[in-house]
DNA sequence: ATCGACTCTGTCGCAGCTACAGGTTCAAGA
DNA sequence: TCTTGAACCTGTAGCTGCGACAGAGTCGAT
């Protein structure tokens, strides 16, 4: 049995330590409203608990996940509501997922164009460069 | 036969669109100093030419090779001067091309990440989900 | 009471542009 | 010559997702 008081307080800093993020973080993440205004201090400081921290955690994994914040804003509601089914969730993370495809796709491009180009160089000690040749020249459709 | 004379003079806008950029993107590159402020009309209309046609492709070429613009600005300052070798020109290219080939490998691990999320998914329409299960657990390394 | 560490607010800065407001100029047609 | 209307001018704000900073106030241990 355990008499969860008020001394169960985390401070801004303490909070960000524990869940893994810069300390401004947290305060951001409140000015957009992605965490409530905490509870405040006589003297004005934040006052967070063990549910702000596993909050605070939820969000820092979906960011790690390459969530845009917009994405992440309906995941917590829906979350928040219970208003989810699995097939709702998934459908979001494919969405997601097809745009880091895209832009997997598009950086390979890049990749090969850049390869292709720096092997055409001499790597010499001379004034002349078939990659600056090659910027001089005509854009392709290569680039990203 | 042609004469090349003064009167051979590029709007802001016709000149964007000749080198296949948007309008203030110009005016921007100007601003950062990777285009040189251009001669004026009386009015104070922005009077480009021919060469200022080629340095912008280059620039845009160069961005869409996805060179930062620090870099960009190098690059330039060295053409300018016909001061580079193509070893150094190809150094650079490298160094870009390895911060390319991170970001890739960043994404494909994301991407590893979120297809086992989705496939451990039953997709149902059940308000249980595997990938929140998985938000609410603790952080992995495979985030980006 | 004092002291250092922490926190408070508001605001700027980053990259690389894009968009807008409110005004001026240009070039073509009547 | 006059009149449109498109294009241009400047300065500034906005986008994403925070991080950094200044100058002030608070907290907790001594």
């Amino acid at each position: 049995m355990t008499f969860t008081t008020s001394r169960d307080v985390l401070t801004r800093g303490t909070l960000a330590k524990r869940a893994g993020c810069h300390i401004e973080t947290v305060r951001y993440y409140e000015k957009i409203g992605l965490l409530a205004p905490p509870a405040r201090s006589v003297g004005g400081h934040r006052q967070y608990r063990e549910a702000d921290q596993r909050r605070l955690r939820f969000i820092l994994r979906a960011r790690e996940l390459g969530f845009p914040i917009e994405e992440l804003r309906s995941l917590l509601s829906m979350v928040d509501e219970h208003a989810y089914t699995c097939g709702e969730i998934q459908a979001m993370t494919m969405t997601h997922l097809t745009s880091v495809r895209d832009r997997i796709r598009d950086l390979q491009r890049l990749e090969r164009t850049l390869s292709v180009m720096a092997e055409r160089c001499s790597g010499d000690q001379v004034p002349d460069c078939a990659i600056i040749e090659e910027m001089l020249g005509e854009p392709t459709r290569d680039g990203g």
